[in-house]
DNA sequence: AACCAAAGCAACCGCCCTCCA
DNA sequence: TTGGAGGGCGGTTGCTTTGGT
């Protein structure tokens, strides 16, 4: 008996995304959450498989997702857990937060192997590949903590990973909790694949990414702490948009005639989508703008003067005090 | 300016694993 | 226990961009 395709790839569309179908995924995504990706098309009004959307959405549209090149911490990581992982992305894509298995796939496949090889060494291997390069620690400075409140746990987790994986030869991540920035010893086979000036001084302000990825709805919950759930905690997350804190009546999303939700119909900020457009190519939609995207959005729909819609912002400054539910991403 | 080759990366393919009835 | 469904994962493809001539 063989096996069903995923999908009836029949009519289907295949090739790039165009911004209006990640527009259409993005909205329903944001609007039921995760769930069932084979149905995420016919609802989403998308001719795609499943899992091309589950792709798109996990690979490039996830506002968790880092955008732009590796930092040389996170490449020399990458190159670390390689070493120990080999080509089991998805497991050294879990050490990196805000990067995808894909991404560092094409990294890898781009970037460090050829780099790997100027120096000597076998990318499969780790090895050298003839002639020894002379063995030197290197010092790294290490990247600013991700520590807001919301992704402590999953930090804890990389850090605990890390940790794990620290043995006798490789990297020590302790006291990445600790605000200030240090210097670590760095030895991934001793070989130094960075120069000095290539190390990038971490700015305390905290990466655009992870501030995007702090908060993307406030919650309602009285408390003042606003809190998102890990970037890997998929199945809590399914077919969810909010905490069960989040159901109060007083939740501005929350058509009370009817108990459903009603999220608005938005347009993004800028007349075209503007994070394809971004100069340096970076900074995408969900970077470090995020959050005032989304006040465009909210705002946007509250004047529209759809009376259908439900929003009902008292006071939007600052953006904490928006009445609506908090959007739960992995 | 035009052409070509190489590089980069988003997306696809198909196998594998896990869950559940 | 078994088989189907759904999703995850790694490898590969092919389009777009970039750089060189």
């Amino acid at each position: 008996m063989g096996r069903q395709p995923c999908c009836d790839k029949v009519g289907l569309k295949k090739g790039p995304w165009t911004a209006e179908e990640d527009k259409k995924l993005i909205n329903f995504i944001l609007t039921n959450g995760q769930c069932c990706w084979r149905a995420v098309p016919k609802l989403a009004g998308l001719l795609r498989c499943g899992k091309s959307c589950r792709l798109r959405w996990t690979n490039y549209l996830r506002p968790d997702l880092k955008r732009g090149l590796l930092s040389p911490y996170e490449e020399q990581l990458v190159i670390d857990l390689h070493a120990k992982l080999g080509n089991r992305w998805s497991k050294i894509a879990s050490n990196l937060p805000g990067r995808t298995d894909n991404e560092i796939k094409n990294h890898w496949n781009t970037h460090i192997k050829k780099k790997l090889r100027k120096l000597g060494i076998d990318p499969l291997t780790h090895n050298p590949l003839s002639t020894p390069t002379p063995q030197q620690p290197q010092q790294i400075t290490k990247p600013p903590p991700i520590m807001s409140e919301e992704n402590d746990h999953d930090h804890q987790n990389i850090e605990e990973e890390a940790i794990a994986l620290e043995s006798s030869d490789t990297i020590s991540l302790k006291n990445m909790a600790t605000p200030e920035l240090e210097t670590i010893d760095f030895c991934i086979d001793d070989v130094p694949l960075i120069d000095p000036y290539e190390i990038l001084v971490p700015n305390n302000s905290s990466s655009a990414a992870t501030a995007a990825a702090t908060t993307i709805l406030p919650s309602t919950s009285t408390t003042s702490t606003a809190t998102t759930t890990t970037t890997t905690s998929s199945s809590s997350a399914c077919c969810s948009s909010s905490s069960s804190s989040d159901r109060s009546s007083k939740n501005k999303f929350l058509d009370q005639d009817h108990h459903e939700w009603q999220f608005p119909d938005f347009e993004w900020p800028g007349t075209t989508f503007d994070y394809y457009n971004d100069d340096n190519n970076n900074m995408g939609l969900w970077d470090y703008d995020l959050s005032s995207s989304w006040d465009l959005m909210i705002i946007s729909a509250d004047h529209d003067g759809d009376s259908t819609k439900k929003l009902d912002i008292v006071d939007p400054d600052p953006l904490i005090n928006y009445q609506c539910p908090r959007m739960v991403f992995d």
